[in-house]
DNA sequence: GCTAACATGTAATCCGTTACATGATTAT
DNA sequence: ATAATCATGTAACGGATTACATGTTAGC
């Protein structure tokens, strides 16, 4: 529940799809654009192991002849833990620091969790952008003048990927309200 | 020049633009759009000594009187150094794990390189984007229809923000082949 | 006099990287 | 047979987080 990396929550969430063995698990994040995480057995076999040991995974060995494989699925904590995470208030810091974290939680959203959950998240999401942003946008006001290109370029780049985000936020929500009444949070 | 964290060359890039001390460089992290790096002086005091114990910075005692204060300066080895790293050939493994790092490369690069360097990596990461996105552009194609909403339109974000980065750094280019004629590699 | 900001560090711990190690099965 | 792929791990190391520790100076 506590302090858990990153890397920890992308496997507990993929475990709720369907259960997987450490290897599966090496080759969607080495093979698919969930490959921002680590692919290496250094990383994916000691995760396994800590979700075990916090009682959030539980693994089975399969297949008693020659090749083991052991494959894991969320226990109930296990998911109380992943919803819990997904579904908490989304904080200044979040979106400051943590933009992909906060796009790892909202992946698994209809799955673990709910698309009302889902249309809440879109609206806080939205809502801390919108506060966000002007500190954002004053600042390159106030520096763009005085700075290199390349810099003001890079500093461009990062406004505008919030606006960005916040863009998909707003188209995102309209799917969601479009397509189902689903209004309770 | 071998295995440095990011933050190193973030320090070291920030060193090029004026002698800071390590409060100084918290504080840029602490309340500026750099504030992707850490803080904490746990990350900002060892990194320093890091890069002055392989010989990439140097820090003086500034003010005898009470209150210490130590600023660092990059050396002529520590320039190398950073020129390396920033200019050297994108990968497609920096395409897609360390956009970020690349971004951060740019940042500097006419402050500590030239714009003829920053024009050759943009020409260097548009063709990258280019050879990436087909195949990031088919995975999606194969695999949202049957996912869920969610999990698309989290996807989906994914490939729009390596088409936005190709047409930043399109438009960067412009930028720089328009306002000068610099066109030496 | 007290608080906030200035200023620099260390220690415990956790996690990821890299490299190594081992062995089974399938396809050529 | 032998290479590729399946499959799971460990060990050394490095760097970041968190929390602790210490002392100075400026402003109210």
């Amino acid at each position: 529940m506590a302090r858990d990396s990153i890397l920890g929550y992308a496997v507990l969430g993929l475990l709720h799809q369907e259960e997987r063995s450490g290897y599966d698990l090496r080759k969607i994040f080495a093979n698919t654009p969930m490959g921002t995480f680590s692919d290496s057995p250094g990383a994916i076999y000691p995760a396994l192991r800590r979700l075990e040991e916090q009682g959030f995974v539980r693994g089975q060995l399969q297949a008693s002849s020659g090749r083991r494989r052991r494959v894991f699925r969320p226990t109930a904590s296990g998911k109380r833990a992943f919803r819990t995470w997904q579904t908490k208030a989304i904080t200044a810091d979040d979106i400051m620091h943590r933009v992909d974290d906060l796009m790892l939680r909202f992946a698994f959203m209809d799955e673990t969790a709910s698309p009302a959950q889902a249309v809440r998240f879109l609206r806080d999401l939205a809502r801390g952008l919108r506060r966000h942003m002007p500190s954002l946008r004053q600042f390159l006001q106030a520096n763009a003048r005085r700075m290199p290109l390349s810099g003001r370029l890079a500093l461009e780049k990062g406004v505008r990927d919030y606006e960005e985000l916040l863009r998909w936020s707003r188209r995102a929500l309209a799917k969601y309200t479009k397509k189902k009444g689903g209004r309770r949070t």
